[in-house]
RNA sequence: GCGCCCGUAGCUCAACCGGAUAGAGCACCGGCCUUCUAAGCCGGGGGUUGUGAGUUCGAGUCUCGCCGGGCGCGCCA
């Protein structure tokens, strides 16, 4: 109903442009909420923008205009203010009405068709399974989580996907990290490399290993080593002993392939299934629910990555340079050209990169976001321009980027490279702050924005957090409701309660919150911005908090009371609603 | 060096694609619990929106320069 309203007085304002100014009737017609309460419930700045075409002065325009606007049910007043704004001022019954609107349609209040049941994939989170999920990954989860919430409550037919790297170095390097664990607990002493995983999850696995299979993958430490260059002294940090390293851990996964035969293949599938057993659910847990997990081996696997680079190739966009096959990305505005097959004929990341974006395409997805870290920024151009060299609509695609979580412990920063073992797993973080406050705190800020996750603080501001703020309004609507004593047959008739007594200025504010909630979502979804609802549903409360103070709902009076508490229901409802694509819970009591 | 992002109260952040007197929370000061949950409310101090110009009726928001910070510039993933 309020929703309408502002294409309401849209209309009225077109109806009086027409009137006014005919040759300027495509002038796009802006109604907003001012932020001053004096300045009425919604504003229009129509004679402003036509000032300058029609080179009269704006509040002259708006005289016009004011002469030339319909009368309408809904307003009480419209006038001139300011530079040249018209003004237009509601009558309470008209404000009101959305109350009716929440408790009629409930969890579906606010839910909006803009996204046209659209198919719409987002891919969120997509860490290596290499080890724990930490607290960067945890900002990408919740807000990865959120937005598909938002959107999917926009409208939109939202497909949630986790990419996994299942087929890289990365993998490899874990797993004979593994081996190397396994191996030391039977004795066979090797140097363990300082660029393999260092975490203490790795020994755990070699401990399964140990305990389902035994001794079957021992191999003397002699031959594991054979050909290795051996490791430069740890305190060498120049690049020719980072390179050594490097060669040094291939040559150890080159060994333990050979020494292995087939018993590699179980070795690497146990510790990626470990992995990513622990990291899905460790998302199930905080709230984040996949509808597929897609592997990048089945890529390979599939001949697409071949099929790709073939199309590729023969629609001219490679080129062949010192062995390597090259996408001339540099057409498509990227700053330089990138390989896609190594002079060892293996494919890089790329190139499978893409294989997965003509994937997405093909499974006729009408838009397609990813949610990646802000240290992937660079690689954007590559991807778009690989997808226009396949013709595809690179538009399709949007790139949102989150910045990193720096988290801060004891005022210093806290390293989180996964393969130093030194970083702050999610778990961690939400065994200490609650899931709550976590999937919250997290989506309280741009996503854009840096965020300082001081963990000691976290801990100590635990009552303090703004969810409780939000969660605590909802259960005092809970108590009120229970202390009012309607059953459910009572509760559903308070739609028909006379809203016409609710009309103290704290009421009235409180209901025009409430209409605000469609229009949030709707802005939030275009600018896949949760965080607008996590600040709107803070105002919400305030707002709340205020009138529980100011007025009493449990009055005598009957009719008084029950447009009270209907109110009250109401707001509960629209809190309900937005928690719920936060993925916060809503407490009954606290 | 080049590219992308960011600079708003002491701290952490908002500001509805350019609108009216830039708002919250934390921290600080002062009030409110024999009545529906004080994890709350009411009041107060705190700002040249990094800086200098430009665009126009109007700029935290758009353009350019400078200062300061983050990230990226692999035949890594």
């Amino acid at each position: 109903m309020t929703h309408d309203i502002k294409a309401h007085l849209a209309d009225l304002m077109h109806t009086a442009l027409l009137s006014v100014a005919p040759d300027q009737a495509d002038t796009a017609i802006v109604i907003e909420r001012p932020k001053q309460a004096a300045h009425g419930d919604f504003a229009c700045n129509l004679a402003m923008q036509l000032a300058r075409a029609m080179k009269r002065s704006p509040r002259d325009l708006a005289k016009l205009l004011l002469g030339e606007i319909p009368s309408s049910p809904f307003v009480a007043k419209a006038e001139i203010a300011g530079a040249g704004f018209i003004n237009f001022h509601l009558l309470p019954a008209a404000k009101l009405e959305v109350v009716r609107s929440v408790l009629t349609l409930g969890d579906v209040f606010g839910r909006s068709q803009a996204g046209g049941n659209k198919k719409l994939q987002i891919e969120f989170v997509s860490a290596n399974p290499t080890g724990p999920l930490h607290v960067g990954h945890g900002r990408g989860a919740a807000y990865g989580a959120s937005l598909s919430s938002l959107m999917a409550y926009a409208g939109w037919d939202v497909t949630r996907e986790y990419y996994v790297n299942d087929a890289g170095r990365q993998m490899d390097i874990l797993a004979v990290s593994a081996w190397l664990r396994y191996l030391d607990s039977y004795g066979e002493r090797i140097q363990f490399p300082p660029n393999a995983y260092q975490g203490d999850y790795v020994i755990a696995m070699a401990e399964q290993m140990r305990a389902a299979h035994g001794n079957k993958f021992v191999r003397a430490a002699s031959a594991v080593t054979q050909g290795t260059p051996g490791l430069p002294d740890a305190s060498r940090g120049d690049d020719e002993a980072k390179a050594q390293r490097e060669v040094h851990l291939d040559t150890l996964i080159a060994n333990a392939k050979k020494l292995l035969g087939d018993d590699w293949a179980y070795v690497h599938d146990h510790v990626l299934n470990e992995q990513l057993e622990d990291c899905r659910s460790d998302l199930e847990e905080f709230g984040v629910h996949y509808d597929v997990w897609f592997s990048e081996m089945s890529l390979f696997e599939t001949g697409l990555v071949e099929r790709c680079i073939d199309r590729l190739d023969k629609a001219g966009h490679l080129y062949e340079q010192n062995g390597a096959k090259w996408f001339k990305s540099t057409a498509f505005g990227d700053e330089k050209d990138r390989v896609v097959q190594r002079d060892n004929g293996l494919y890089t990341y790329f190139a499978s990169d893409i294989a997965y974006h003509l994937n997405k395409y093909e499974r006729g997805f009408e838009r397609i976001i990813n949610i990646w870290g802000a240290d992937h920024h660079g690689y954007i151009p590559r991807v778009k321009g690989a997808l226009a060299a396949l013709e595809l609509d690179p538009d399709v695609l949007d790139v949102a980027l989150v910045q990193f979580a720096v988290l801060y412990r004891n005022g210093q920063k806290a390293s989180m490279s996964t393969r130093s073992g030194e970083f702050v797993t999610l778990r961690t973080l939400r065994d200490e702050v609650g899931n709550d406050a976590c999937r919250f705190f997290y989506v309280l800020r741009k996503s854009d924005q840096h965020l300082d996750f001081d963990l000691d603080l976290a801990k100590s501001q635990t009552n303090e957090n703004p969810v409780y703020y939000i969660q605590y309004a909802h259960a005092r609507v809970c108590s009120v409701l229970a202390q009012w004593g309607g059953d459910a047959e009572a509760e559903a008739a308070l739609r028909d309660a006379d809203f016409s007594r609710l009309d103290n200025p704290r009421e009235l504010a409180l209901a025009a919150k409430l209409s605000e909630f469609p229009e949030i979502i709707e802005s939030a979804a275009e600018d896949l911005a949760p965080h607008m609802v996590a600040f709107y549903l803070k105002d919400l409360a305030a707002e709340f908090h205020s009138y529980y103070n100011a007025e009493r709902m449990l009055v005598d009076d009957v009719a008084l009371r029950t447009a009270r508490v209907a109110l009250a229901a109401a707001v509960r409802q629209v809190i309900r609603n937005g928690l719920a694509l936060l993925g916060v819970s809503c407490p009954e009591s606290m």
